[in-house]
RNA sequence: GCGGGCGUGGCGGAAUGGCAGACGCGCUGGACUUAGGAUCCAGUUCUGGAAACGGAGUGAGGGUUCAAGUCCCUCCGCCCGCACCA
């Protein structure tokens, strides 16, 4: 190296120096802690008159991998908006917390032997240094992990919150559950099973309120392991009915599980997604999630009791021709006869064998008759009652009326096992025309069911007739009074939308704040909190034998028997208890960790509801504005399940008063992914990515030809780059820029370490205008700007903050860049220009920006600046060039003066000589004039 | 199958219905250099041409419009969501 590298040049060293200097004073001052309006943080002269934000981030799970470069793509996007925002005067509430519970930190500690907290808080300490050194903008005092004894302990008692309301439908809200027992108490309301309240035992009572509350236990189907001894979720069951961890059996029965009423909340959920300012296919994935649909439910007589239906074509019930009945259904065995016992036992035991997803790939219709038939309401006719698994257990009533005519599936059915097809709507000739068979009701000859709007045939009894109606709407509404006033049944609405299955047998969980004792379970009062998660030795689930499907979980916390049996004295002297077993899913903590974010240190309440108001109330000047979060920032796989717990939690506590806001989150913004290619050898196996060169439009590793394949960054695939590497080669501003300008922040993109460079040569310049690379002496002078730079200047400031507002960041830097290269031209640098510039960075890349700031001399700190505005003389030029197109292809360019009418704009061009030329004597039929855009001629 | 989104240079991507390709990577040439995988300068949609200057061009085809990457229709391709939801 014989030439030496100047030694001011901005390079990852420098920049390295740079970005630590920044970040520990940063730290040290406490630059970024906002102020609440009350409380510990609360600042109140500091919050007084200025608007707030909150913003968001979705907080991460300490992975034992640490972060790579796809990670913070979302959090850098928080990080600039925020610090944007505080430089136009919003007092910006900004951390991050760790989503900490959870089953690989479990899995961790059942392979290892060692407590899941050890590995947990290494790997948020790495966490928190990772994200240090990209300098993100937090307030470092609200940091939270959802396994913090402080913080489980508010979850607790949320849950206890939930456990000890009711849902009254009368007001569409929830209420404290003592007011449900007040009410039965006085006899406002009817017990329901005949006997006084006074009357009913302790354990009557008890149950009676239990079946009200918000958390419940029920009896569910679940997908139960006995050889891992544990409950599993769909995603964790393989094709063929196993346990992904372990290949053990997995069993579909009805277990009691703990579930929260997340149903009662259904309508709220739907209807409130109006107000919510989020991507439009999100809400729409929540609305098909909640899927509320219209239509009845309906009676049919069976020798085996009342079998009730859901359907949404009550109006075609004359058609229906037979019934079926899912495999769990409980009339399942009285509808079985002697005669189809064995062939019933043994579908039935089929179907538990095959799991969800088995059953949802295989659409092949398999079914069996129960030997029983029912009565069909509308005509009395006895009609058989089938058993197939196409009908699921989990919507509606586990029970359908088949109607082949008119129902796909039932086609298929009557099809495959030779049942009537009978027709009740007459289809139009051109549904006959498109299937290419002649028009006739024989369904025999029809290849498919028919769907829509037509005349209805075949649809009378004695007192009602659809015969001749051809609307849909229509006969659905009077078939719901028909069934109404013949006590048969009644217009109703169904929610595919389940209960939420909220215990987990698992150890790395919120224990639950219940207890039990002979009656059933009990909620703590607020004094035993925390429930402190036990030590053990052995964190798995107690293995059963594997086959044995009539087996119990026993989860691990069965094994703290020392914790388990307690004694306690809950108000009547002290008594032994039972713990439940059972933790909260991981879904709990991130319920509501927005919210002690904004109070992390409150030990009388989970958030002080003076400022839960100030950050998340709604906006009186908003009507309709349901108040949370200012901007949610996160992936798209969190659509449904997150967000619609954590919205259900929020209203929970909206209706018993303890926050302002109706809905947690009122923006939301969906980042994109960052990708990575991946490449595999001739074998199949994946090569270290970056060692493989491109080389004639393939690739090459080692001197071998490589396939390439692109998706997720992982270690398996060979091809993670960490925010550590990316730091190390080129510093954090550099990286920075580069995850914002590879796209708008919305937008998936792939990494391309070849191409950070350029946002490391961006900054060198900006140094380099700014900085003497060699004595690393300030190059600013304090001369004014020419006319034409301010122009620019002016113009490029308009620019940054529009894309700033909107989040699009990539078109920012653009512009960032554009006037650095425009000064990289000039002479020197004038100070007014350099400090702009310097201003406008320091959102993007904020360690250089503060560095050059102080280097300017300016004081501490650029954080707080106000960011800059244009001024609008600037943006108007005294004369406009106008593209002159002759029928729409451009053919001159001419300059006007600002402000021309149009008459003027129309006479230069048309004097212009190349337009003279190309009309070459031709007069023009039109000449359109756009103002200060363009003139088109047209001939 | 149903629903939604997206197709623009070699690559990532810009373009309130109004000059397609901002900005970056890469590439080409030059400067500085013992050297360049550093840095700087210039060029870079394709195509004809030395150039001036033409022609074509935003997945394909059609339409609306003075004007379409942008709006409408049909088709093709890719991505995402839901998926026997009665």
């Amino acid at each position: 190296m014989a030439d030496e590298i100047p030694r001011y040049r901005y390079n990852a060293e420098l920049a390295g120096s740079i970005e630590r200097s920044w970040q520990d004073r940063w730290e040290a001052d406490g630059t970024f802690n906002s102020p609440n309006p009350a409380g510990p943080m609360g600042e109140p002269d500091k919050v007084a008159g200025r608007d707030k934000l909150f913003i968001l981030d979705m907080f991460p799970y300490p992975s034992g991998t640490g972060l790579h470069v796809g990670h913070p793509l979302g959090f850098i996007g928080t990080d600039v908006f925020g610090r944007y925002k505080r430089m136009s005067g919003f007092n910006v509430l900004h951390a991050m917390g760790f989503d900490s519970f959870g089953l690989p930190a479990e899995q961790h500690a059942i392979a290892t032997g060692i407590h899941p907290r050890i590995n947990t808080e290494a790997n948020v300490t790495t966490y928190k240094r990772q994200l240090r050194q990209l300098g993100l903008a937090h307030d470092n005092r609200r940091s939270v992990a959802t396994t913090d004894e402080s913080f489980y302990r508010w979850t607790q008692w949320i849950f206890l919150q939930i456990f000890n309301a009711w849902y009254d439908p009368t007001i569409a809200k929830a209420r404290p559950i003592k007011e449900l027992i007040a009410e039965f108490e006085t006899g406002t309301r009817a017990t329901g099973g005949g006997t006084d309240w006074a009357n009913m035992d302790e354990g009557a009572q008890r149950k009676l309120v239990d079946s009200y509350r918000l958390v419940y236990a029920d009896d569910m189907p679940v997908n139960w392991c006995p050889g891992l001894g544990t409950v599993l979720a769909n995603e964790e069951v393989t094709a063929d009915g196993r346990s992904d961890i372990g290949n053990y059996p997995v069993f579909r029965r009805n277990m009691t599980q703990w579930v929260m009423r997340i149903t009662s909340y259904a309508d709220r959920l739907l209807d409130d997604l109006e107000r919510l300012d989020w991507p439009e296919p999100i809400k729409h994935m929540q609305r098909n999630w909640i899927g509320k649909s219209h239509g009845a439910r309906v009676i049919f007589r069976t020798d085996a009791g009342p079998l009730d239906v859901f359907t949404t074509r009550p109006d075609t019930l004359f058609g229906a021709t037979f019934m079926v009945v899912a495999p769990e259904h409980g009339l399942v065995p009285a509808l079985t006869t002697a005669a189809q016992h064995d062939a019933v036992e043994a579908y039935v035991a089929a179907a538990a064998g095959r799991s969800d997803m088995q059953r949802q790939e295989d659409k092949s219709k398999t079914g069996v008759f129960t030997g029983s038939h029912a009565v069909n309401p509308m005509n009395g006719e006895l009609i058989p009652v089938w058993i197939a698994d196409y009908v699921l257990m989990g919507y509606g009533t586990g029970a359908i009326m088949a109607v082949p005519c008119g129902d796909e599936r039932d086609f298929e059915f009557a099809r495959q096992f030779e049942l009537p097809i009978r027709a009740i709507q007459e289809p139009p000739a051109s549904w006959f025309d498109s299937h290419g068979i002649d028009e006739s009701l024989d369904t025999a000859g029809w290849p498919r069911a028919f769907i829509g709007d037509a005349r209805y045939v075949n649809s009378a009894n004695d007192s009602f007739t659809l015969n001749g109606v051809e609307s849909i709407d229509d006969a659905v509404t009077s078939t719901n009074a028909w069934l109404e006033v013949n006590g048969h049944g009644h217009g109703t609405i169904n929610y595919r939308l389940r209960d939420w299955q909220f215990a987990r047998q698992r150890y790395w969980g919120e224990p639950f704040p219940i207890v039990w004792d002979e009656h059933g379970p009990i909620a703590l009062p607020d004094q035993y909190l925390p429930v402190l998660l036990p030590d053990l030795d052995d964190f798995k689930p107690q293995a059963l034998d594997p086959n044995d499907d009539q087996s119990r979980p026993l989860p691990p916390l069965a094994r703290a028997t020392n914790w388990v049996e307690v004694t306690l004295d809950l108000g009547n002297g002290p008594r032994p208890y039972r713990r439940e077993l059972n933790v909260m899913p991981q879904w709990a903590g991130s319920c509501w960790y927005e919210m002690r974010y904004l109070d992390p240190t409150n030990e009388n309440a989970f958030i002080d509801p003076a400022v839960e108001a100030y950050w998340m109330g709604p906006d009186p000047s908003r009507p309709g504005d349901p108040g949370g979060v200012d901007l949610y920032v996160g992936g798209v796989e969190h659509a449904v399940l997150h967000l619609l717990y954590a919205r259900f939690w929020h209203k929970v506590l909206f209706d018993l008063g303890h926050v302002s806001s109706v809905e947690p989150f009122r923006r939301l913004f969906n980042q994109g992914y960052v990708q990575a290619y991946a490449y595999r050898d001739d074998r199949g196996q994946t090569v270290p990515a970056e060692e493989v060169e491109a080389l004639d439009g393939g690739y090459v590793w080692q001197g071998q030809s490589v396939a390439r394949e692109y998706g997720k960054m992982g270690k398996s695939l060979k091809n993670v780059v960490t925010p550590d590497d990316m730091c190390d080669a080129y510093g954090a501003d550099t990286f920075r820029l580069y995850e914002m300008s590879t796209g708008p922040l919305d937008a998936s993109r792939p990494w391309n370490t070849r191409d950070v460079i350029g946002m490391q040569r961006f900054l060198q310049r900006l140094w380099r205008n700014l900085v003497d690379e060699t004595t690393g002496e300030l190059r600013v002078v304090d001369t004014e700007p020419t006319y034409e730079t301010d122009r620019l200047l002016h113009r490029i400031v308009d620019g940054v903050r529009t894309d700033m507002d909107n989040l699009r960041f990539n078109t920012a830097i653009a512009k960032l860049i554009e006037l650095n290269n425009h000064v990289t031209g000039l002479p020197s640098t004038p100070r007014r220009v350099a400090e702009t510039l310097v201003k406008m960075t320091a959102p993007l890349a904020p360690h250089i920006a503060e560095e050059l700031w102080h280097r300017m001399g300016n004081p501490y700190t650029l954080t707080y600046e106000a960011f800059p505005e244009a001024d609008a003389s600037f943006l108007i030029d005294d004369e406009v060039e106008y593209p002159v197109q002759i029928n729409g292809k451009i053919r001159a360019r001419i300059t006007v003066a600002t402000g021309s009418d149009q008459a003027t704009v129309e006479a230069i061009a048309m004097a212009d000589d190349k337009v003279v030329a190309a009309l070459a004597g031709v007069e023009p039929k039109k000449v359109i004039v756009v103002p200060g855009r363009m003139v088109n001629i047209v001939v």
